[in-house]
DNA sequence: CGCATTTGACCCGCGC
DNA sequence: GCGCGGGTCAAATGCG
């Protein structure tokens, strides 16, 4: 996930609630409003299974409309990528010597906008100080790159300790180019690049936690120029995915108010969101307790929760 | 057979 | 200048 694209979030409408059900509740308690559906649940059968469905359905809908927004979220990053990559190519840097590749390499990802710099570094800085003499284009290319550069993500990963594995199902495509064994760390460091598409620079280490062998690291350098895999293949993306729990995620100090909608937290709620089609499925004819487990299934997703919360927060970020 | 992964070698930056 | 350590390359290997 392009990170920065959830910058862009522009008027998520989100109508939490719709109908009288909850309108007992306070408003801006939406989190509570849309978890009492839980407890909905538990209220007699004949009352509430009309109301569970009503509230199934919103549930959807508003699922949906989210799903749209995030799609839109993502074209209009990518509109503006284009737009800054128009504007570089009219304003193009000063060419370097390839001599050395990993420098070269450093600078043309620097144009590129698209690498970040070293762990821990936070990149920009190099070029800041070295661009007292450029021009006035070249600032403001820089400016626009430090403006929308996503630099370096951490999301950690809750993960069976007893699995080995240091793959990470985050819904992109890697390409495992190397793994090493660090001096802090007694479990291997593994490499992966994005072998989405070819152009796409963004490169992840991913290694065990120190002090919790159970969590994954996993950090992300770059921004992937291209949109979620999900997003050009839905279907197999979905089969593709182990569920895994990101537990945390944490984004660059330079985008503090950034709202991070991990696409992990999507993918993992597929089959609560199959279920919803189902749900919405005009010949619907479902039995009273399997709408009572997919209500369940809906609100017990912790994913689902996530990325409901993180959009509501974008909203409630926009509107203040 | 093609592609992904593994793994040892190499490169390069940084600290001393 | 040298050594250390992180990062990358690329041949070997494995797998479907």
């Amino acid at each position: 996930m392009d990170y920065s694209s959830s910058w862009i979030n522009t008027s998520l409408n989100l109508n939490i609630n719709p109908h009288m059900v909850h309108q007992q509740l306070p408003k801006n308690v939406v989190e509570n409003n849309f978890f009492s559906l839980e407890m909905k649940k538990s209220s007699p059968k004949e009352e509430s299974s009309g109301a569970l469905v009503e509230e199934l359905k919103r549930v959807s809908a508003e699922n949906k409309k989210l799903t749209g927004m995030l799609t839109e979220m993502c074209e209009n990053y990518n509109t503006l990528r284009n737009n800054l990559m128009d504007y570089m190519r009219k304003n193009p840097d000063k060419e370097s010597s390839p001599s050395k590749k990993r420098k070269s390499d450093e600078i043309s990802s620097s144009n590129n906008n698209l690498m970040g710099g070293e762990v821990g570094g936070v990149n920009g800085n190099n070029s800041e100080s070295s661009s007292s003499d450029e021009d006035q284009s070249c600032k403001k290319s820089m400016e626009l790159e430090t403006c929308i550069k996503a630099k370096v993500s951490r999301v950690y990963y809750k993960q069976e300790s007893s699995d080995s594995s240091l793959i990470v199902k985050d819904g992109y495509q890697w390409r495992k180019y190397g793994q090493k064994v660090t001096r802090d760390n007694p479990s291997p460091r593994a490499y992966f690049k994005c072998s989405f598409a070819p152009s796409c620079t963004v490169k992840k280490k991913v290694q065990r936690s120190v002090e919790d062998p159970s969590v994954v690291v996993a950090t992300y350098e770059g921004e992937h120029n291209h949109p979620h895999p999900s997003q050009v293949d839905s279907t197999s993306s979905a089969t593709n995915n182990r569920c895994r729990n990101p537990i945390s995620s944490a984004v660059p100090s330079s985008a503090p108010s950034t709202v991070t909608i991990d696409w992990t937290k999507s993918k993992c709620s597929n089959e609560s969101s199959s279920k919803k089609m189902m749900i919405n499925h005009p010949k619907m004819e479902v039995p009273q307790i399997l709408v009572e487990q997919m209500a369940t299934s809906l609100t017990k997703d912790l994913n689902f929760r996530a990325a409901l919360a993180a959009a509501i927060s974008g909203k409630m970020l926009h509107q203040n």
